[in-house]
DNA sequence: ACTGGCACTCGGCGCGGGCGAGTGCCAGTC
DNA sequence: GACTGGCACTCGCCCGCGCCGAGTGCCAGT
């Protein structure tokens, strides 16, 4: 158990390590904080700290630094989320309200992020099990060549071109896509393929093999691309990186190349409200020198998919916090508008 | 003027510094190429070579590395360019062959252009100036709100909402739809203007302001955004630029950021064939030690799009040049059956 | 429990010398 | 006249040295 004010020097040493970037000692603690204790009373409180695992020293006689352990006690315990100021938010909100589609709401929130945070930002596109169909459009566009557009309440567009075994006639299709509609308009994505389940049968023989194709590429693209999409930017903060160079960005930067590794990240996170992963709690290797901050948006109450940054495990968690925080809020709105 | 063997030297100097990244003396010169003379003879040849601008010395005692100028020779002159073997163009065409959709065929070819050329790769979408329509879909979302989705020739869809002045029937839209895909389908985009121009007239006056909002959205669609997209990928591959880091990295970085400036980037290539733009010869001063690679690709003869790869100016230009453009043949060729 | 004092550690920095790759020039040869 | 071998010279790189100072741990004193 760890004394008041040895949590008040944990998170003076974190303070001003995010700060300056460099190792802290005893008497620059003093000086810059009020804690009303002298420089050696200070270096107790320090040396109890690195016994406990929440600072260390990178050499012996030279400052402390926090450990990942140190900043996680500082995330949960002493540091509180920083709100946005009045101007900050209104500068969200304008900036997000000139988007003209879902890429460019996407592509203006991961900037913004970047700029806010001055980390590398990633936002993925709203998924889509948690969404609902707004439409289903068909269009022939050759007598056996059937585009099939689905378009969800987030805004998101989808289309597959769909091969048919016979010819489809317009009037067919036209049913097909009535019938389509007043069953999953408004349905859950989940939902869907129990609702369609059993719509071949309802057709003549000689069509239904066409509508199987199109229910089996709807029920496809339902679930083949879920959750797949993302979008980042600010990897030009990553040179901010400045200590021990080639070394902690290359391994970022490979991460951020794969999707793969950064939805696995994003879907990790399991608080909704937020969620902050330090150092070596990211289970990809190479972020282990890096934190992530993510929240999930949505247009509803509810998350429909997932936004944060990626940064050194040494930033301002407050800020970063309260910048993603606030933007995952306003996309939310954009959303539920469009 | 140069002697043939003055340019076999600078050709050997430019393989060998872009082989092992270090100055290249002229003892090391003759060791590795044959080329029948002496170091002493070769540095003759080398003091001429730097009299002409085309090599220099980073220091006073070390060897030589081309300048941009010599870069430049070098591939007009001294190299031709790489073609793949059967094997690696037997992967490339597999690998952008499993592609669902335009996103994923983009997406692809940016992995594989990092991938084969080990540098950073950046792909325009079909640019929408030199498409055609193929469909135009107009859907009721709500009494007012009306989506206009738009298909183009190179698979690319184009979503919109419109909010019309008055309700709109479910008839009128449909006879609009129809009027508008019978005059505009086929057509290149620059001649959509004048082929919707006279609609409004023809549809009852209390249905013209909507049927203008529709078009004018249209339209807006078709230039705004126009050629504005672009994904890049492979940027861990700058890590690679070992030698002066953050300097280097950080505006190219900065660079791959802005989209504005790679538009131009890839605009200003004005060859259609294969542009190579080295060091200096870029207008934009983030760049101005790197070189960028590109050429334009297209459904049919036609280049709708460019794509390329930008890296250090220490680059090996033929197997680059070799890439890009089997590359660029083959998402052409994918372009083309979709 | 806190403080001032003190001896100790060790990374960073600037200095200086040796090493070696590479050069330019020159006199000699085919 | 073109090429070559030889030679003196230049510098950047590397290494070891010693100083400096920030920071520490410990201890005796209040």
């Amino acid at each position: 158990m760890l004394s008041e004010r040895r949590l008040q020097v944990l998170r003076a040493i974190v303070q001003d390590y995010v700060g300056t970037e460099e190792p802290v000692g005893s008497k620059a603690l003093t000086e810059r904080h009020n804690l009303g204790v002298s420089p050696a009373t200070v270096r107790n409180d320090m040396a109890a700290l690195e016994e406990e695992g929440y600072i260390a020293q990178p050499h012996t006689s030279a400052g402390r630094i926090p450990t990942d352990k140190g900043y996680r006690l500082f995330v949960d315990r002493l540091a509180d989320v920083k709100p946005m100021t009045q101007p900050e938010r209104r500068a969200i909100q304008n900036f997000l309200d000139g988007a003209v589609d879902l890429d460019d709401v996407v592509a203006r929130t991961v900037r913004l992020l970047a700029q806010l945070t001055r980390q590398v930002a990633v936002v993925q596109y709203p998924s889509l099990t948690r969404s609902a169909v707004r439409h289903v459009e068909l269009l022939a566009l050759a007598p056996a060549r059937v585009m099939l557009v689905l378009i969800t309440d987030t805004g998101r567009v989808e289309q597959r071109m769909v091969d048919c075994p016979a010819p489809i006639g317009e009037n067919t299709l036209a049913d097909l896509r009535a019938r389509l509609n007043s069953r999953v308009t408004g349905r859950r994505f989940t939902d869907v393929p129990q609702l369609v389940q059993d719509l071949p049968e309802s057709f003549e023989a000689e069509d239904r093999g066409t509508v199987a194709s199109v229910l089996s590429t709807l029920l496809e693209t339902l679930v083949e691309r879920t959750e797949e999409r993302l979008m980042i930017g600010g990897t030009a903060n990553l040179t901010r990186f400045t200590h021990d160079f080639p070394l902690t960005i290359q391994p970022v930067l490979e991460a951020l190349e794969e999707q793969v590794v950064l939805l696995k990240l994003l879907g990790e996170a399991q608080d909704p409200a937020m969620t902050v992963r330090i150092g070596h709690e990211n289970e990809y290797e190479g972020l282990n020198s890096t934190s992530v901050v993510s929240v999930g948006y949505g247009s509803g109450g509810e998350a429909v998919a997932k936004l944060g940054v990626v940064g050194p495990t040494r930033m301002d968690y407050p800020g970063t916090m309260g910048a993603v925080r606030a933007v995952a809020r306003y996309v939310g709105q954009i959303l539920a508008e469009s």
